[in-house]
This record gives C-alpha cells, sequence and structure tokens, in this order.
RNA sequence: CGGGGUGUAGCGCAGUUGGUAGCGCGCUUGGUUUGGGACCAAGAUGCCGGGAGUUCAAGUCUUCUCACCCCGACCA
C-alpha cells in the first residue's frame, strides 16, 4: 500500500474502484463530516458536514421563500390516533417508528410516535385554521429532524433520525395542488443542478414505488459514481386523500364546502451523501464550488519569510468580498496542507510563496481536476469568482456524460440483466404498467422502477418483461 | 431481520500453550525545517466494546449482549 512513505491520510481512503462502499465510509470519516453516535444508526453531523447542510438551508430556503413559503416548526411527537387517521399512511410507517410510553416515571394513556414525516401534524392543524377559499393557499414548510427505525443504516444516506425539510401545502383546487408539486419538484432539480453540479432525471413513481397515502409521487434520480440512484428529493400530489380522513374543508367563493388539495415535498442530508458519491474521486471529496463550506483556501509557503504571511492575509482580504475564503497559517508542511484540503474537497488551492510575490502572481489549484493555474494577483478576485463558476460547469459537465455513458436501452430482460450487469448504471426501458412485472424485475436483477421519466419517448412497443403493449417508459436501476 | 466479518491508545494494527499490554502514525514540549504528506530530542496516552462465568490468574477460554462493516430482505 505505501507507495513513497508518510501519505497516511489520503492511503487511509479506499479506492473506490476496490470497495465503493468501504471508500465511502472512509471519506465521511476522514473528512469529518460525520462520526457515528451512542446510539445504532445516529450520526454526529461534525462542523465541516453541517456547514455543508447550513449552506444547503439558506440556498433552498431562499428559493422556498421566493415562492411565497413561510417556515414553521411542529412538534415532534404524534399521539397514536392522529398518526391513524389515513390509513396508507400508517401502513406505510408503521414498521419503522419509534414511540414514546412513558413520561417520566408514568406510562403514557396514549402512546406517542416521534414523527418520521409530519404530514398528520400539518393537517390536523390545516384542519383548524383553514376555513375560507380566503385561506388558500397555506404554503409551509419546517426544517427538522425525522426518525425511522431503518434496519440497515449508513450516515447520510440513512440513519435513524436524519435532517430535512419537509413542505405542505394546501390548495383550492386539484389544479394548483399540481402546479405546486411540480413547482417543487423544478425547484429541486434546478437546486441539484446550479448549487451542486448534480445533474438529476425528473419523473413521476410507480404506484409500487410512491409515497404511503400520496395521489402521485414526482422525484428526482441521480446517478452515483458506481451507477446505482439516489431518490434525492421527492414532490408528492397528495389530492384530497388526507383532507378527507382529517376533515380539512373550506368554504369556496360559490358558498359550497370544498375538501383542500394537498401536496408535500423534501429534501434531507440523504443529498450530502449524494454530492459525496457523485463528485468524488480516490484523494476525497470534491465539492462543488457553491455549496462547499471554504472555497478557497491559502497556503502560505515559506511564511517564515518577511512579507508573505502579510501577502496571504492581503490576498484573503480582497478575496473574501467574492467568496468564502480560509487561510491556512497551521505550522504543517505545505505538501501535508496541500493533501490535506484536497481530501476536504475545498474547490481551490491557493499558493503564495517568495517566488510569487516577486512576480507578482498566485498558483492557484483546481480540486475537481487538479490542473496548475499561475495568476497574476491583479485582479484575483475576478479571476477566482469566474473559476468557481467555471469549475462548478465542468463538474455538471463531467456528471452528465457519466450519467449518459452509463444510461442504456433495453427491449428485453436478456438485454436488461447484460446492460446492467456490464454498464452498472440506469436502463431505458419500456413496461406495461403490471407492478407484477415491477416485482419480476427486481427479483430478477434487484433493479427498481426509479421513475416514469417526463421525456416519454418510446424505445420499443413491448413491456420489457412480459412483451405485451407497452404503457410508458421507465427508467430502472439499482438503488441506495 | 437472515448470512458472513470485525471490535486492543485519537487512527491503523501486533499480542504465541492463559501470567496483568506493545508497534507505527497522530498528540504534547523544545529545536531545526517548509514550492506535493520533513527531521531530531524528550514526554503523555489503555476498564483490551460491555456483562456474566471458568481459573490461583483472562486481551487470550465459555456464554450472553452491544456497536460497526459487507451481502440479502425492508425503506428517503
Amino acid at each position: 500500500m505505501a507507495k513513497d512513505g508518510g501519505k497516511k491520510l489520503v492511503e487511509a481512503i479506499t479506492s473506490m474502484d476496490v470497495d465503493f462502499a468501504q471508500w465511502y465510509t472512509d471519506i465521511v470519516k476522514k473528512a469529518e463530516l460525520v462520526d457515528y453516535a451512542a446510539v445504532r444508526g445516529c450520526m454526529i453531523i461534525r462542523p465541516y458536514g453541517y456547514a455543508i447542510w447550513e449552506n444547503i438551508q439558506h440556498e433552498l430556503d431562499r428559493r422556498f421563500k421566493e415562492t411565497e413559503h413561510e417556515n414553521v416548526s411542529m412538534p415532534m411527537f404524534i399521539p397514536e390516533s392522529l398518526l391513524q387517521k389515513e390509513k396508507d399512511h400508517v401502513e406505510g410507517f408503521a414498521p419503522e417508528v419509534a414511540w414514546v410510553t412513558h413520561g417520566g416515571n408514568e406510562k403514557l394513556a396514549e402512546r406517542l410516535c416521534v414523527r418520521p414525516t409530519s404530514e398528520t401534524l400539518f393537517c390536523d392543524h390545516y384542519k383548524d385554521i383553514i376555513q375560507s377559499w380566503r385561506d388558500l393557499p397555506k404554503l409551509y414548510n419546517q426544517w427538522c429532524s425525522v426518525v425511522r427505525w431503518e434496519k440497515t443504516t449508513r450516515p447520510f444516506l440513512r440513519s435513524v433520525e436524519f435532517l430535512w425539510q419537509e413542505g405542505h401545502t394546501a390548495h383550492a383546487t386539484p389544479e394548483e395542488a399540481q402546479e405546486e408539486t411540480l413547482r417543487m419538484l423544478d425547484t429541486y432539480a434546478d437546486f441539484c443542478e446550479e448549487f451542486l453540479a448534480i445533474p438529476v432525471v425528473k419523473g413521476r413513481k410507480t404506484d409500487k414505488e410512491k409515497f404511503a397515502g400520496a395521489n402521485a409521487t414526482y422525484t428526482i434520480e441521480a446517478m452515483m459514481h458506481d451507477g446505482k440512484a439516489l431518490q434525492s428529493g421527492t414532490s408528492h400530489n397528495f389530492g384530497d386523500g388526507f383532507a378527507k380522513a382529517f376533515g380539512i374543508q373550506f368554504t369556496d367563493k360559490d358558498n359550497t364546502l370544498k375538501y383542500v388539495h394537498q401536496t408535500s415535498w423534501g429534501l434531507s442530508t440523504r443529498i450530502i451523501g449524494g454530492i459525496i458519491m457523485v463528485h468524488g474521486d480516490d484523494n476525497g471529496l470534491v465539492l462543488p464550488p457553491r455549496v462547499a463550506p471554504v472555497q478557497v483556501v491559502i497556503v502560505p509557503v515559506q511564511p517564515q519569510v518577511e512579507g508573505v504571511l502579510e501577502k496571504a492575509n492581503e490576498l484573503k482580504e480582497m478575496l473574501s468580498k467574492v467568496c468564502r475564503v480560509k487561510i491556512d497559517t497551521s505550522d504543517k508542511q505545505p505538501g501535508w496542507k496541500f493533501a490535506e484540503h484536497e481530501m476536504r474537497g475545498v474547490p481551490i488551492r491557493l499558493e503564495v510563496g517568495p517566488k510569487d510575490i516577486q512576480k507578482e502572481q498566485v498558483v492557484l489549484v483546481r480540486r475537481d481536476n487538479r490542473e496548475k493555474l499561475f495568476v497574476s494577483m491583479n485582479g484575483l478576485d475576478e479571476t477566482v469568482k469566474a473559476l468557481l463558476d467555471d469549475i462548478h460547469d465542468s463538474m455538471l459537465e463531467k456528471a452528465r456524460s457519466f450519467r449518459e455513458s452509463r444510461t442504456t436501452t433495453a427491449t428485453n430482460m436478456e438485454e436488461f440483466e447484460t446492460q446492467l450487469n456490464t454498464k452498472q448504471g440506469f436502463i431505458r426501458a419500456m413496461w406495461c404498467g403490471d407492478v407484477a412485472c415491477e416485482l419480476a424485475i427486481k427479483e430478477k436483477t434487484a433493479a427498481t422502477s426509479r421513475c416514469l421519466p417526463f421525456d416519454q419517448t418510446s424505445v420499443s412497443e413491448t413491456c420489457v418483461c412480459c412483451g405485451k403493449p407497452a404503457k410508458s417508459l421507465v427508467i430502472w436501476g439499482r438503488a441506495y
């Protein structure tokens, strides 16, 4: 393993081609994103990981507010009777809820569920505060954590408790609810591409895969570097199902009593797992510039030489107006710092030493492709700003072409299996609409339907599984 | 929840037929260094994952448990 001695931290990262799962675990630990907590399946999100989440929060929250959404905070407990009001919903979540049975030493008259999601709480509240068409729409969102007693857990990807935002809206008409459902799906998709440089496929879930209690579930699916799919955000249209179960009615303009139409949508810390698995490499994390807690790290070279630290600070001052910049003044060797910040995925490293100062230049090194640039100190702020955008664009492009190269088409099961096993990615194949075929494909290949993509260009006339006439194009893949 | 694996210092590991714990890195202090993971010197660090047994004696044997990793099933 050791090739030139001493490169401990980097060597400790397992190569992604050798063992992708271990590579992932190594990164989250070594880059100090998370630590394991005292309770099984729970994670401590460390400052560097949490800073990523904060940036995600700020950007998404900004977008939510731009579209008139308001933040609220609901309790974390749901009385059992409330959870049970919507039949499909409770059946979907019951196997994985945690229950509170005691308060202090006293047994509770009714046990409380620790929220796995808050539809029931919002509905219970909406039934009280919605009376008239003038009260609509209600566009609420909350940032919180939820608990799902998962059996197999992994940092970010599936933990017992995780952070997310959940939007819950109520509308006067089915059309408005549908419009909202798709608007938020678009918000997520744009956010992923513009902020995280993660290209996504937008589509609708099959009935088998949709959310418990929803009329329709929409999803954005991203491809990880091992070809597996990660559902990165979802948006549901509930129709009036929850409204009927909870009695959320309003008097419309025509003086008749009507049920509201609802939506809900969520995006979680799981997306951080996506960032890692889409962009990372064998040297560690590669953070998309817009979400990176530190966008530029300045490494002073020969800081003991007079003027070097002063210049480094001067540059920091200048750059802090256009980006998040940090200067590493620790007493480590420059080489050590290079490797360390690379592992932590900092998009740009700026080296400045006596030679540079003499030439009025600095060295910029891109994390994404390790390209080294010698640029003038003059106008450095503009250079860096443009470079950050360029890094974002090329990361997005790289992820997109990777996904395309791993997306294939199949017209029968033989092709399906061959493609899946050789390409290990997404498969575009037609489907008859029968859940039996979904189950058969899963049984045979471990692949599931990821979504019915909005782009429904037909690839054949018949179902890839049963050969009957096809109804829709489905993206299939193995998933996290 | 099934099948497999691993738990010894912050991290990676060694520890023989049972005899009371070691190595490398990291850490602390001082000094020399500094353009891709530096060096010297002196230090500090352990309920051997946890419980219960066997034994004069347990990191080592028995048993139960907990956590983590991998592969399935279930799920954001």
